[in-house]
DNA sequence: ACCAACAACATACCGAGCAGTATCTTGTCA
DNA sequence: TGACAAGATACTGCTCGGTATGTTGTTGGT
């Protein structure tokens, strides 16, 4: 019976695969929750299981090692991070206005996925840390990749502001760290407020956009 | 015999003191260099040891345990920050024109004395993280004091900012927090040339506070 | 309808790395 | 010269990443 396709044994289903991906989520959201609470170091696989209600099993299952659990969460902030900044970039208005979206954006982004934001500074540690087997370094030299993308995103529209004199920068590269610095304190200090924050998190994002673009000189 | 002082047998000399501060002073800065190069977690007391040319006995001889050391390492990278800030705040000159002098020393500091500075970020964690004892707890809770004090350096000179009507600020603690946040990524990007860099950090610091003071967008 | 077979976990265990300690040695003072 | 600081050596106990193995539910073939 079941010829429901006359002999497809080419793709087949294989299981509800759309599960396991989500089972993966759910580790790395966990995950990205104890590096925030713990630290990178101190957050236990044990910690992470126990988020999920589950066990150590249940996680190794799924990643090779705390590493590629780490590279995981660290893909997926900068997925958000891209998500939400490169449309901005994307778009086709003056290179200040467009600078203004995207440092919103991405304050938005910081503070909205606070873990995994956090737990991507850690991971320019352990890159200089070494103490990686050579396939880890592997995936990290490309991760590491990713985050010059996005930096770049900056850099040229601080660019494409010199070229369309909307911008006023001496050292791009400089400046460029300089923005995403004062942005990515975030993970320093912000912490969500129990009750309705985010018309406060609006706030917060256009006062960072605001000194970042017009500095603190009055004129 | 020793009859310098009829009988002082208070505030005796007791060895040479100098000697020990030494001692203490060479450890610490061994240990901020391997905070630095390995991460506080995983740098270990042997690691520190080493660096020094000497053993763990030495280390525990002068501190109590890993989090002691820490601890020395924050307070005296907090040290660095106010000689090379406070004297700037305190002077008399327009809040425009200090600012400026506070965000380039600030700057300074951090490069001169990466791994002092890049120490005391993993701080901010350890404090959210707990897992120390209660006598920890209260020297950290100081520390974050001293911290805290050295920020409201800047969100002074912000105020007088407003008040003699230099500066323009919509929210001084925000943006106080943007300032520190822009200088202190130094942390994260900056790394020492080989050969000499003292003019080239010169020109670093001023990028960096000329964003901070005037913003990207042309006027 | 039944049963391999495999995925998705749970349980039990191991061993390395490392903070901290206990003890021993030596140089230096009074 | 004895007493103590300064440091070296040797050892321990525990945490935690990783593994080896056991259990169960689901599925696809017949």
């Amino acid at each position: 019976m079941n010829h429901q396709s006359a002999d497809a044994e080419v793709a087949r289903p294989r299981r509800r695969v759309s599960n396991v991906d989500e089972s993966r989520a759910v580790i790395i959201s966990a995950a990205a929750e104890c590096f925030m609470r713990k630290g990178l170091d101190k957050a236990t696989i044990d910690d992470i299981a126990d988020e999920v209600g589950s066990t150590k099993g249940r996680v190794y299952h799924h990643f090779r090692s705390k590493n590629a659990i780490f590279f995981a969460v660290y893909r997926r902030a900068m997925e958000l991070c891209f998500e939400a900044v490169e449309p901005v970039f994307a778009s086709d208005s003056p290179a200040a206005q467009r600078l203004e979206g995207m440092a919103h954006a991405h304050a938005m982004v910081m503070m909205e996925h606070l873990p995994f934001q956090r737990g991507i500074r850690s991971g320019v540690e352990m890159y200089l840390h070494g103490s990686t087997t050579a396939a880890e370094r592997e995936t990290l030299t490309e991760l590491i990749g990713i985050r010059d993308e996005y930096e770049r995103l900056f850099r040229r529209v601080l660019e494409d502001g010199v070229a369309d004199a909307t911008l006023e920068v001496d050292d791009v590269p400089i400046v460029g760290r300089a923005i995403l610095g004062a942005l990515n304190g975030l993970t320093d200090w912000y912490r969500p407020r129990t009750g309705e924050s985010g018309a406060e998190r609006e706030a917060i994002a256009r006062s960072l956009t605001r000194t970042v673009l017009n500095g603190v000189v009055r004129r």
